[in-house]
DNA sequence: TTGAAAGCGCTAACAT
DNA sequence: ATGTTAGCGCTTTCAA
């Protein structure tokens, strides 16, 4: 009747080598308390004797709980969502989870299988970040998750707790940074893809060159079209015009490499001729001659905040939704001076 | 008896509300065929009106396949291992596998512990890429593995697949070309880390200026000792000396961002007087000016090996081990010119 | 503190 | 083609 004879040593098999019943084995394996001193060192003998390992899945099925959580990213090709995996595996390793993890890709149908899938499998909980926030398929299959869940830096309207990263205040920090050093021409060097993060950038910029009286240029806000097209020729158009920006934010590691690039290319040296932010810090970032000054998000406070309620939520809290916002950090490096 | 109500309608509730037998209601649910015409609409309809949703952890404990894999590489966030897991997703999800990810961070204790956990979770099978190819515990770690494994880019002792990298004849193939272009003085600029990789890529550049009648002086091999020091200043130096080279192999995305720089503070314009070419292909290089000519592993063929090996395994393929090699591919781009 | 026993939800062997 | 049934390995209630 078994599917194949895994001759595999179960917990059954410990108590008899105990010479204990089943249930003071279980005891013992788990922990709980009541349990003799003599009975204990019984069990504990036959487990090292017989080499017994419990069966995951049994446990489960019989726990109600996987010791699984599933993270839903957009790619963790980008250098964000990979860094911020790896502050949450963190995070859950130590409390005896493992993390699945799976990539939406920005295609909503994907996003809801995954989603699907994640619920299928029993997730304990999960770590989302959509990239199709807007999308009706999306918002129901997040709504169905039954288990905590915890959104990251999306807008999407559902009734679990969210982590949001505060663009729109990291940008008005680095423009008033940029004002005190008496830049009046800011520019901001993105990709065009329409989803959260980037609209709130932009819109960010707009609000806060408002404040500090700055015009805001729209040829100034550079969307690049797509991934396949060159932010070279685009920030070397933007470098040759008479009224050019003097300071330059600029989004996404490539992006970034291309536009220092055409930076020097264009015989500007920075800060001297021209001022540079990133948003984003990669790794060369501090390395590069001068070393960039950048605008970031603490992943590790993100991926705290996160594991902290997902956390909270598995220990039973049933408080209502809190939306928490992780600040920007503005690291000051060498690449941002007075304006010329 | 049951530590909560779930509540949670089960395949007995379908069989029921279907009128039909448990056997039968399970034949349905997993497209088992022999199961009449009438039967399988009547199941299908119950279970589109309870809303039934297989419990995975029953599945697993009877199936006694959990449909997950167990993927443990070094670091996601090398950009390397996120495009590697991106493709081997590709090819698992399609087959119905969820993918289980872990970064060893070349610690081998925490390799250990990881490998023990997929063992512990029932995982069906694992890709493996640990940092310690050669730490006696991660070794038995491996060697314990019971369920099919495929190892990734190392030279570790097992009786398990492995799809290996072909660094060595990457390199000869990049000297050859550069040889070619008539170039004799040919520097490599990595991290220093003794892991397989790199170790490869530096005998295979010694074996190949050998067969190629170039000296190799040992100023060219710049190993760079952590993380946290410049390539800008040893490529700096590199490039001062009255021989410096003539054409620059570099490893690593930091590195070469880097390194790129320090070219271009050195007045040097490419490939006019130096010729460089990126071990690995980020975003940008196709972007950079000029587009940078690089030597690349193709990660989709290691998807496509490494999944065709562990689905093999998994339908029960038992021939022995086997050892496959992806060649790496040179790109031809705008960086390497004839030497000056 | 310990033992006995009842299932968790499912698959697959066996019988019909 | 369908129904019946025996567990998979475990946790936890209940009784002692």
């Amino acid at each position: 009747m078994p599917p194949r004879k895994p001759a595999s040593v179960n917990i059954k098999d410990v108590a008899r080598h105990a010479g204990v019943s089943l249930g003071s084995a279980s005891r013992v394996v788990n922990n709980v308390a009541n349990v003799g001193e003599e009975t204990r060192a019984k069990v504990l003998a036959a487990i090292e004797a017989l080499g017994y390992r419990p069966n995951h899945a049994a446990q489960s099925l019989r726990s109600r709980s996987t010791r699984t959580i599933g993270c839903l990213v957009t790619d963790v090709a980008n250098p964000l969502y990979a860094q911020l995996f790896r502050a949450l595996e963190e995070r859950f390793l130590a409390e005896g989870y493992l993390l699945l993890l799976a990539n939406g890709l920005n295609d909503p149908d994907r996003e809801i299988a995954l989603l699907n899938l994640f619920r299928l499998r029993g997730m304990d909980g999960v770590v989302i970040a959509p990239g199709n926030e807007r999308h009706a398929g999306v918002l129901k299959a997040v709504a169905a998750l039954e288990m905590p869940a915890v959104v990251l830096d999306r807008d999407l309207a559902s009734r679990h707790d969210k982590v949001q990263f505060d663009h729109a205040a990291g940008m008005k920090a680095a423009v008033a940074y940029l004002a005190g050093l008496g830049h009046r021409r800011i520019a901001l060097v993105q990709s065009q893809s329409s989803n959260r993060p980037m609209r709130r950038r932009a819109e960010g910029l707009r609000a806060a060159c408002r404040s500090h009286g700055l015009a805001f240029d729209d040829r100034w806000l550079v969307q690049l079209p797509s991934s396949t097209s060159s932010a070279y020729d685009a920030v070397a158009a933007l470098l040759a015009a008479p009224d050019r920006p003097t300071a330059l934010l600029v989004q996404g590691t490539s992006i970034l490499v291309e536009t220092l690039n055409a930076v020097s290319a264009a015989g500007l040296s920075m800060p001297r001729d021209l001022s540079l932010m990133s948003i984003g810090d990669p790794d060369f970032a501090v390395h590069h001659a001068p070393p960039l000054t950048a605008l970031r998000v603490d992943l590790h406070a993100v991926a705290d905040r996160t594991a902290e309620r997902l956390l909270a939520r598995l220990g039973g809290e049933t408080a209502e939704a809190v939306s928490l916002r992780v600040p920007s950090e503005l690291i000051e490096r060498g690449s941002c001076g007075p304006a010329p």
